[in-house]
DNA sequence: ATGTGTCGTGACCGATTGGTCATTCTTCTC
DNA sequence: GAGAAGAATGACCAATCGGTCACGACACAT
């Protein structure tokens, strides 16, 4: 078993301590709860920093419980993986994402009207706009890492870039049948979207000199609009 | 210095062997020269490979070589670093790229009729054609490693994306210049572009399910031409 | 054929890895 | 306040890392 691929294969001793939300110690309050709640907020912040930092693949367990201010072995206390800490960090923008995904999908298909159509669109752009202004860390991460061979810590995020191209195909067919959009191969059109639209997100997000970025929405729309619309 | 990190900072101890290509060992035909062709296009093969399936911070140096059929000593006689071997293994295809590029560049700036204008964009389509036909290989590991944190073996990866994306604001800012293209905010513009192609070009790689791969320039034309052109 | 220098090998080095565990410290229950 | 139980620590483990090096094998010039 090689050191880079550690994570890959399955761990050869099992493991001793899991569920850590599963059985809560202490009553709800006390300080044995308020301190594990602030411990393992602690350890994904330090975690996100560093992996935005250097890559999921090049941070350690003890350069995260370094940076985290406490030492490697409480780690596995709130964590049965790295894989599990990046799925519990990422959870709460894939919960967003999905969901909006999902119900853009069952609007859309019992949208009738032009507006209703249009509607369904445009409430995943919000929940995309909400998620960079409330998770950019996380959706950074995601833009970051999500091409990667789906290996170790980075298996969560990859899947759930799957599931984003999935909704978008099955979205855009949708709207292809409602002939909202030109008659263009329906992977091609809606994998177009994806790309412009995460691409530009990146650039907004590492800051690159990209304008005013609350024109980028707007702009995206408009290409979109003139490009995809039929 | 964490093992994590060991390829950011400069080695402690100073290299005894370096320059592979500069001074060259016996005849330029000879059995020497021959063999030293095909090793280093073994190790290029090898590492190409386990990086595409693993992610290029998850290969190590033996890794590649046990792939080669090489003993891991070996390596250092053909490659400074792994950094010089990922420099060494995407120069064709960067060149390729970034002459096309500067030539597009070049073109749009005296051309003067539409016709002259569309033929420097169409030499470029032509050429990110070529690159896939001939260095698939190169083309998805760029693809798949060009968003992570510039560290290490990744760096010329890195480096290479932002030179596109760089080429990318400027040609766009010149077809605007043309008004070719509508007067959207430059970066959004050309970054929209950007990132619909690699997306694309990634599905294609990947074998995502895409439809017919030879429509998918003609759809992405269109749809740029559609939405984007003035 | 002989000497010269390169090539390839695999043991070796110090550092670091994911993960474990006995021990100590802190909070909880009563 | 005392005993029970969870939480935190850091030494420890085997494996592996990038990189080096002495040495035997091989190609070259003569």
């Amino acid at each position: 078993m090689t050191n880079r691929s550690r994570h890959i294969k399955p761990p050869l001793r099992k493991k001793r301590e899991a569920e850590p939300e599963v059985r809560r110690p202490g009553p709800i309050g006390g300080v044995r709860d308020t301190n594990r709640k602030e411990k393992a907020a602690a350890i994904k912040d330090a975690a996100l920093h560093l992996f935005l930092e250097r890559g999921i693949d090049a941070v350690s367990v003890d350069d995260i419980m370094k940076r985290a201010g406490m030492a490697k072995g409480g780690f596995y206390r709130y964590f049965e993986t790295q894989t599990a800490l990046v799925e519990d960090l990422i959870e709460g923008a894939r919960r967003l994402m999905v969901e909006a995904l999902e119900a853009c999908s069952v609007d859309l298909r019992t949208a009738s009207t032009r507006d209703a159509q249009f509607a369904a669109y445009r409430k995943v752009g919000d929940v995309v706009a909400t998620l960079l202004m409330e998770h950019p860390g996380e959706v950074r991460l995601y833009l970051q890492e999500c091409r990667a061979p789906a290996a170790g810590p980075r298996v969560p995020i990859v899947e759930l870039s799957k599931v984003v191209s999935r909704y978008a195909i099955s979205i855009t067919a949708q709207a292809q049948a409602h002939r909202i959009l030109k008659p263009i191969p329906v992977p091609v059109s809606a994998l177009t979207v994806v790309g412009a639209a995460e691409r530009l997100l990146l650039a907004v997000l590492q800051e690159e000199d990209i304008g005013n970025p609350l024109e980028v929405p707007e702009a995206l729309t408009t290409l979109i609009l003139d490009g995809l619309k039929a």
